[in-house]
DNA sequence: AGCGGTCAAGTTGAT
DNA sequence: ATCAACTTGACCGCT
């Protein structure tokens, strides 16, 4: 069973060929709604989604696949400020979280890890108060479906710089404290491609106890004073589970003219040697989804890596 | 039914 | 100054 295998593999959010899909709407639909028929669409939407999450795991359960990442629109609009609902003033409402729940029972009989990524919208350090409200009220949806479901992961960037690293960490680690506990225990921060590395964010998850999500790809556009080799064990030292890693390769090849684009696939070469035996749950960014997740898991286990 | 323009949000860096 | 990039095409209004 590949689920006893040290290296455990993670899909992202969607797939290229299973006729499994995710369901989403706009603003501009929603606000040209009146409010019970627009609760009512949200409701169907929120429905569906449920009944996608569940073929997901369903699909990775089957095939290897241990991990599945669960998009941020799952609930769609959630938090939009015209938009945005408590899920238990739809229609349906207790039907939906019975749902996701049922989703979260499946993912734990099946030994299936699932987490969350909120996207770039989410700044934790930004210097504008609206903003940092609006990035607490996702993490705060996400952590609450990621409760529902048992996803144990909520994972996000140090987000931007503004000129001072340290001053712009030192936001981030007071911003924490405003966090829930659900989704405080659930966050972790993921070097990015052009302004945290990991040496950037190692002192913050020591101090504040925060898993690091090591992304090779970025560390290796975004290089600091430490090897992946280093990474790689500085990453593992700031969990206190199963650590969580990502993967992709480049799109045109690390000469290309932008390399930190994602690649349809995972070339094996891009696999560290280092992570090699170890337990660890990796996430395949590629264009490719399931296929290439598949594929990487077939020609890791023909070199003897899982 | 099919087509094409449009889609909530932040920040950085390339052009 | 504009825009692509970031986990990803999908939605919806028009014909």
């Amino acid at each position: 069973m590949t689920n006893d295998s040290s290296i455990r593999l993670g899909l992202c959010c969607i797939f290229r060929d299973q006729p499994i899909r995710f369901r989403n709407t706009t603003v501009k639909s929603i606000s040209s709604m009146e409010r019970d028929a627009a609760l009512s669409k949200l409701a169907g939407l929120c429905l569906a989604n449920a009944e996608a999450l569940l073929a997901s795991l369903e699909f990775c359960a089957d095939n290897g696949i241990s991990c599945f990442r669960i998009n941020s629109q799952i609930l769609p609009l959630k938090t939009h400020a015209d938009c945005g609902y408590d899920v238990l003033d739809l229609p349906d409402g207790v039907e939906i979280v019975r749902r996701f729940k049922a989703c979260g029972e499946y993912a734990r009989d099946h030994a299936l890890r699932t987490c969350f990524h909120p996207d770039q919208f989410v700044v934790l350090n930004s210097p504008r108060p609206e903003v940092v409200d609006r990035s607490i009220a996702e993490l705060e949806y996400q952590a609450e479906v990621a409760e529902w479901v048992g996803a144990d992961v909520v994972n996000i960037h140090g987000g931007g710089a503004y000129g001072d690293k340290p001053d712009a960490l030192a936001r981030f680690a007071q911003t924490l404290k405003r966090l829930s506990d659900r989704a405080r225990n659930r966050l972790t921060v993921e070097n990015d491609d052009t302004t945290y590395t990991p040496s950037d964010l190692l002192p913050l998850c020591q101090s504040e106890g925060i898993p690091l999500v090591y992304d090779v790809h970025h560390h290796r556009c975004n290089q600091d004073d430490l090897s992946v080799e280093e990474a790689t064990a500085a990453a593992i030292s700031t969990w206190n589970r199963r650590p969580m890693f990502h993967l992709s390769s480049p799109i045109e090849g690390w000469k290309g003219p932008k390399p930190q684009r994602h690649h349809d696939f995972i070339d094996v070469q891009d696999f560290p040697d280092c992570w090699r035996g170890l337990s660890l749950t990796i996430e395949v960014e590629a264009k490719a989804k399931e296929v290439a997740v598949l594929r990487l898991k077939k020609q890791l286990t023909e070199r003897g890596f899982v």
